[in-house]
This record gives structure tokens, C-alpha cells and sequence, in this order.
DNA sequence: TACCATGCTGACCGCTCGGTCAGCCCGGCC
DNA sequence: GGCCGGGCTGACCGAGCGGTCAGCATGGTA
């Protein structure tokens, strides 16, 4: 870039930038926004703490941008899981709990900022990002509304039922929960078959692995 | 209690320390360990920051006292939720809806738990309960089984998506969820009706509002 | 060679943190 | 009255926090 068009407060998108973004992301969907100092973050990244602010004007600057980053991959999900309505809810359930493992940070501050009472600004660019993605599947389900379901309330469930499976990933094998529900995706295969009755057990038509 | 009985290192249970105890839950529970002083706590309780340290060691043993106090809660859940197995799924779901919202402070501070990624001492409490809650669960609910569903994977999903449903409720006005299915308890009906296809549309009998 | 913009750093600042402590207050007992 | 013990506090501590800054190193330009 030629000193005109140097852009002196923003200096976002540079390689050192990205070290630190990458650096950061795993430590604050761990441990929160007030869980994780700067000198952490510097250290994980491997370069000064004042380079750090070099690159980021502050602490809510840094956090904001991993912020941005994880619903930028949050949202990529909505286009990459494709319409329910080629092929039915369960490919569907799949590829969303198979996304979810995939993007464990991502999901992590998501969900931590979902639990935040505060109204935050982030908060606020959380609930958005959320009512997106549902409003998105809501859209898209109406076709498997033909066990008189709500679509709605289809979604919520199915959404809700591969997030807690998520979050209890650890926990399930000291419960009764069957050995063969505690993979993934096979969990998700039988929520979509509860919730779509249309289907029964009649779709072994899993040709899509990848 | 005679000098011969002092507990001079546990003095809890005393009034004060239930004051304080009432004031740091909604505060931990709100924005976390990390999100909350000592000082803040002692503002909120009405008493200096040295006498909360006399009624709790350090910071930490306050919310180990906090989070015991909210896992009791969750536990009475339990038993007060009475088995699915009179009434069907749908009084269970409401009751338990209700009393995810009547003990907001409570879950949210075991959701935070579960988010946690690092295996703190609490952390493994907080998976103890989840266990102990789903299992308790599941052991009650095969009765609702019949229609082919495994009732592992049908505890899950009523829980998630209460709980999804619950973590959602600011953004719900947002979306295209119908009106209706906005009120919590009619949505824990909508769900309890979709993962029970024995009970069909054919169960008004909510007899017991409180 | 001299120059200079730029990426980066060590040292530092004021402040708040969790935690400590000597001592005040006050009701019960002699 | 005098004493005493426990609930409680203001003042303080070292450490670590977010954030700043003067200056070092380096590579492109003339």
C-alpha cells in the first residue's frame, strides 16, 4: 500500500493480525470475554502485548472481531447445510450436528452470549445472527409440515436437541442415553425421525457422507 | 452454640452470609466468575468487602457456596416435576418449562457451566447434575416410547428445546415462529405433542395451571 | 550512504483486583 | 461498672489488569 492510502487505525486483515485473531478465538470461547487478560492472548500468539493493541485498538475492539469472524462461520452454516427440502430432515440434522463439532469455537461464543442477561451489543448482534438462522430453517421446513407440525416449533426442537446433545458430549456416557445415540450423528438421524413422521424409518437413502 | 462448638472456619448458614449469598447469585449468574468483584458483591449485599471475606474464605468458595445452592435448586426440579408417567408428556414439558423460568438465575448458571471447556471441579459437578437430571428422565419416560421413538433421544430433545426456547425468548418476537408458539408453555405442549405421536391432538386435560 | 516509514517491543502508568489486618462496636456475663 | 468475644469495618497490600509511549530494527527508495 502507498503511504496515501495508509489506513493508520485499521490495520485488520495483515498476517500478524490474523496470528492474533487465531491466537485469541480459542481462549475467549473458553473462558469468556473477562476470563482471558491481553497478555495471554499475546503470548498464545506469540508476539508482545503491545503489538497487540498495535493491531487492535483495545480489549472490545479484539473481542469484536473474533466476534465477527465466528458469526461470519456461524452464518456460512446456513448455506453450506443446504434446503431440508432435498432430502429430507434427517441429511438435514446430520450435516447441522456435523457442522456444529466442526465449528466448537464458534458455537461456544455463540452460545455464551446467548446466556449473557446483559443487553450488550454483541448480545444483540448474537440474537440477530440467531433469529437469522431460525427464521432461515423455518423457511425452509414447511415441507416436512406434513405430520401437522408447527414448523416452528420442529425447528426449535431440532436445533435444541443437537445443541444439548452437544453440550452433554462428555456427560453421555455416564447415562442410560443408548451407545449408539451418543454418536452424532446417529442421534441426529433419530431426532429428525421423531420429529418428521412422514419419514417413519423408511429413508436409508444416506448416499452423502462427506 | 457454646465456645466449645465455634466453627470459626464455617460460620456459614448465619443470615448475614445468606444475604450475601442472595446477593452474588444473580450476579455470578449474569455475567460469570470472572465478570464479577468481590466488590461488587458487598455493594449489592449492603456490607463492606472485608466482611464478605469473613463469611467466605475467597472468592472462590463463594460461588462453590453460590453453585451448591443452585444445583439444590435444579435437584428439587426432579422431584417436583412428577414422572411423565401420569399425564403424559405434555403436563411433564410444561412443568418443566415452568420451572426453567421460575429459576432463571439456577439454569443459567449451570448453561455456563456447561459451556465451560476447561474441566474445573465445578464443571464436573455441573455434568453430574445434567446426568443425574436426563437419567432420572429417561428412566421415567418409556412409557411415552410407544411410538417407536428411544427415550433417550426424546429426553434430549424435550430439554434442548425448552431450553433452546428459553435461551431464545428475546429474539423469538423477531422470528417467523407463530405468535402462539412464542408463549412458553404452549410451545412445551407443541413438543411434547410432536415427540409423543400416542397422544396425538387428543390430551386437553390441563387440569393443574399452578 | 542517508533517509524514513512501518512493525514491533520493553518499560512504564494508573487502577482495580483478591485478600489481609488491626481495631471498632456492641450485647452478654460477672 | 468492667470485661470479653464475635460481627464487622476502613485502610492497606502486592499483583495483575488494560492501555500508552519512546524508541529499536529493518527494508525499500533515492
Amino acid at each position: 500500500m502507498h503511504p496515501a492510502t495508509a489506513q493508520a487505525a485499521l490495520p485488520e486483515e495483515t498476517p500478524a493480525a490474523q496470528r492474533i485473531l487465531d491466537a485469541a478465538r480459542p481462549l475467549f470461547a473458553a473462558r469468556g470475554f473477562d476470563g482471558v487478560s491481553m497478555q495471554q492472548v499475546a503470548v498464545a500468539a506469540g508476539v508482545s502485548k503491545a503489538n497487540v493493541f498495535h493491531h487492535f485498538a483495545s480489549k472490545a475492539t479484539l473481542y469484536r472481531a473474533v466476534l465477527r469472524r465466528s458469526a461470519d462461520e456461524f452464518r456460512s452454516l446456513l448455506g453450506l447445510l443446504g434446503d431440508p427440502q432435498h432430502g429430507g430432515l434427517g441429511p438435514f440434522a446430520r450435516a447441522h450436528m456435523r457442522h456444529l463439532h466442526a465449528n466448537l469455537e464458534s458455537v461456544g461464543m455463540f452460545l455464551r452470549l446467548l446466556g449473557e442477561s446483559e443487553l450488550t451489543v454483541q448480545r444483540q448482534q448474537a440474537e440477530e445472527l440467531a433469529a437469522e438462522a431460525l427464521d432461515s430453517l423455518i423457511e425452509s421446513l414447511p415441507q416436512g409440515q406434513r405430520g401437522g407440525h408447527d414448523s416452528g416449533a420442529q425447528a426449535i426442537a431440532l436445533l435444541g436437541a443437537n445443541l444439548l446433545h452437544l453440550q452433554l458430549r462428555h456427560v453421555l456416557p455416564r447415562t442410560r442415553l443408548g451407545a449408539t445415540l451418543r454418536d452424532p450423528e446417529r442421534f441426529a438421524t433419530e431426532v429428525a425421525r421423531m420429529l418428521d413422521p412422514t419419514a417413519h424409518q423408511t429413508t436409508p437413502e444416506a448416499a452423502d457422507p462427506c
